[in-house]
DNA sequence: ATCACGGATGAGAGCGCTCTCAAGCCGGGG
DNA sequence: CCCCGGCTTGAGAGCGCTCTCATCCGTGAT
């Protein structure tokens, strides 16, 4: 009994040190990999690490060493709403995938009233983590330029505009957009609308961009009217159908910014009576459940989840060890699948 | 230049209690609500912690005081990927508020591989956190008993097994289920089949004996015919539905264990021809995206998922606390969503 | 006025680790 | 044979906080 009330009486480094007969100093070399230690040394300590088996106290080395071996996944609550679907867990399960050979800690974040974001500004701030990823962040969030400014390390999922300072990962949204709207075209079709996501989002920009510029390139008629923007949401996308089915009656097929917004959509074209491919044809964006499930299945333009979590890990894990100069960015290609909507 | 090569120069306890004019203790004190302080201390002490903006350090913090102000929320991989539909992202933002207002920090850990199993045992182990939050955890799953062994307080989404001897958060998936037949049963059906989860879970389980029991009360001869094991995935679904079709095309009914398997299960129904819900009425369980994307709109049971990841954290806390000798055992009711399939 | 008692307070001792620095050790060159 | 340089190693000094304990002060009881 010498006065350890402490935590089941772990060992700690000092023990370690003792049974393989060096000193503390040393043990924390091996444990941390430093190549000033002869072969011998390293082998007793690891030897009496595994007998122990002894885990070092990531407080005690936090504290000394003035780092925390853990980074922030951020959310914002709207989007965990909006995205929620694959999007959400699989760019967890990619951010999970590569930080597993990591000692790294994934500090989970959702951000919902000023309030939350203020002590997530101010947790920031105290540096209680080592760096922060930030999924879907508008253009006005203040939270990246915080970060730069207390040189945070962090990336971002999608740029917040042209030109984003901050590094990021992004999908090739044009690219996806415009590939989707080929499609259209090239399956005959004649009148192709589009309905966006909100246009204050670069993201919802760029799918719009992508698709005007696919209507250029086959030589179609820019006609703004076939144009509706709408918000992300179902009820968002079922209004701006209707309004289109109003304005352009002759339209025969729609490109949405988003899966969620084409269900929407889907569902005012059976209430008109509008068949799905034969009278419109209908093309979402993110492959989610949602264009699987739907009935028939949703053509969609699918973005790599995944991976983008992959590399959003491993891009900010490359800025915590050494930040790069030129922030790192990254545009990851997004692939057309086809269902029975086009 | 004090040798200060820390993070940023941030205000510590010791700047804060030279500014108030009181010893180091005196403003841990304050901090940390200590009623032993006078109340004109408690002023100065706060005024000085506004002034220098200070946060505390949540590593030593947590070194002196043995405790790591964190919790970790387990999610085995496989299930991610089935309930990724709402219910994940609906927990987690229940755990979330709940934790809003706390110190506690969220750390997300995803369990896919046996090494990363073991990696997290290592550090639950390790006492590298204060609790454990584990969703959807196998029936043999050792992780539970882990946890008892070492005390770590710990609470289930869901019961491995009747009688759980850890601390549990549930839906009355009993309850739902067989609210779920009641309701097919008043509609006049009078065959109706089931599609079950995989029975080595608890929760189809309970799921099918809901269904038993709601026929039993309205006085149906029971019919193993009428009862297809699959396991929660859309494909399970579909194989089940055309099992079921094969041996009792009379069915006019079925209720699935899971939404996902109800989306199987009606393709299979479309592609025989049978319609939805004229021929055969179509009943889900946990109201998830899927469902209302569904066509005709899945009737569905709905769980009270944020609910139970809000409980779920409360009770967490409460066992971090004090345990409580008596396992806490929640289990929340469900409701009938109903649509058109039904 | 004196003593005891309870509340408020500060000093001190770590928590377990990292990191600096100087000492110890070896071999090779002068 | 001695000195120097390079490598390995251990000691020591914190990191910022909590917690115990002794001290100090004011108060009511005597």
């Amino acid at each position: 009994m010498t006065g350890t009330r402490r935590s089941g009486g772990r060992p700690t480094l000092e023990q370690v040190a003792a049974r393989a007969g060096v000193g503390r100093g040393t043990v924390s070399r091996v444990i941390n990999g430093s190549p000033r230690v002869s072969e011998r040394t390293r082998e007793a300590v690891e030897r009496a690490v595994a007998e122990l088996g002894y885990v070092p106290n990531r407080a005690a080395r936090a504290l000394a060493a003035n780092r925390t071996d853990a980074i922030a996944l951020v959310i914002p609550e709207t989007e965990t709403r909006l995205f929620a679907e694959p999007y959400f867990s699989d760019i967890i399960r990619g951010i999970s995938t590569e930080l597993a050979d990591t000692e790294m800690q994934l500090l989970l974040t959702l951000i919902r009233t000023p309030k939350e974001r203020h002590r997530l500004a101010q947790f920031l701030g105290a540096h209680r983590v080592d760096g922060v990823l930030l999924v879907s962040v508008h253009a006005d969030d203040p939270l990246p330029d915080l970060l730069e400014e207390i040189e945070m390390p962090a990336v971002l999922s999608g740029r917040r505009a042209a030109g984003e300072s901050v590094p990021y990962v992004d999908s090739d949204n044009v690219g996806g957009a415009s590939a989707a709207v080929e499609h259209l075209i090239g399956r005959g079709r004649r009148s192709v609308a589009t309905i966006t996501g909100p246009l204050d989002m670069y993201v919802a920009q760029c799918r719009l961009d992508g698709y005007r510029q696919a209507l250029a390139v086959a030589g179609h008629e820019p006609d703004e009217g076939l144009v509706e923007p709408a918000d992300f949401t179902e009820e968002g996308g079922r209004r701006a159908m209707a309004r289109l089915l109003e304005r352009r009656p002759e339209l025969d097929a729609v490109f949405c910014a988003s899966d969620v917004m084409a269900a929407g959509a889907r569902q005012v074209l059976r209430e008109q009576g509008r068949r799905v491919p034969e009278d419109v044809a209908l093309v979402g964006f993110d492959d989610s459940a949602v264009a699987r499930h739907m009935d028939p299945g949703l053509t969609s333009v699918r973005q790599p989840t995944e991976e983008m979590g992959r590399m959003m890990a491993r891009v900010l894990l490359a800025e915590i060890g050494e930040r790069d100069p030129d922030r790192p960015q990254v545009v990851l290609t997004t692939e057309l699948i086809r269902r029975a909507s086009s």
